[in-house]
DNA sequence: ATAATATATCTACAACTGTAGAGATTCCAC
DNA sequence: GTGGAATCTCTACAGTTGTAGATATATTAT
């Protein structure tokens, strides 16, 4: 499932918060960057067309569309290109490239390495 | 500076080693994919119109061409890009997904634990 | 010098992406 | 039931991307 940039801020939000209609998206997308209505609309379209989202009901002619993919699918599918790209294919460079480059906090670091721990054990 | 998978594909090949000429630049991509050389020369010229690779020096009529940009400039304007659309910016997020989700061998896991602690010793 | 080969240049095209206007249709308030 | 508002549908277009053929030109081998 090979997503573009706008359809994935549009996808963000069926995965965050559920079923909407286009004009509730076209009201969201809109707080981030000016574009209109038809703009937000044709994005609708094509997720529909690619099979990302399907119509879940209608309330009078406004339908609402809810993600028919889950994220992790989609994530998951990105991620290998990402990481074939910039760090052939090695996804312990691109970690260590975030923990090296990335803003984190305390918190953040003792997180992950809660995560790297439970991992370890999982073997 | 945005560049196209096929040409992060090719600028891979002159950040690892160094200039090379377009016929060269085709022989090593076609181990990885059937292309033509023209396809290839044509990402060449994008590349260089782009401004990611200059002309090196020329051999007969040959042109030698070799990175303009570093890879960590251009890692590091695609990732913001990335943990927006898949992680809403959070960078923490795309970090945990990785660990959990990638395949990583218990040297890989030791090794992000030596930067998570050194990463912390410098705050 | 000539023929064969290697290389570069130019042009093209279909698919995808971001963008949106125009027009049709339906719904709601009065 | 009529008019305004909301919503959908259709069409369009320019820029990017992956793809490559045709042609021109320079180099090399004989």
């Amino acid at each position: 499932m090979k997503l573009s940039d706008f359809e994935l801020d549009v996808m963000q939000v069926f995965w965050d918060r559920g079923a909407h209609s286009a004009p509730q998206m076209h009201k969201i997308i809109e707080k981030d960057k000016p574009v209109a209505y038809s703009t937000v609309k044709t994005i609708i379209d094509r997720l529909e067309e690619k099979g990302a989202i399907t119509r879940e009901r209608n309330e009078g002619r406004t339908i609402y569309y809810r993600a028919a993919v889950s994220k992790d699918i989609v994530t998951n599918s990105l991620i290998p290109n990402f990481i074939k790209r910039l760090f052939k294919g090695n996804s312990r460079l691109l970690i260590s490239h975030l923990i090296e480059n990335e803003k984190l906090d305390e918190q953040d670091l003792d997180y992950l390495n809660k995560l790297i721990k439970q991992k370890k054990q999982q073997k």
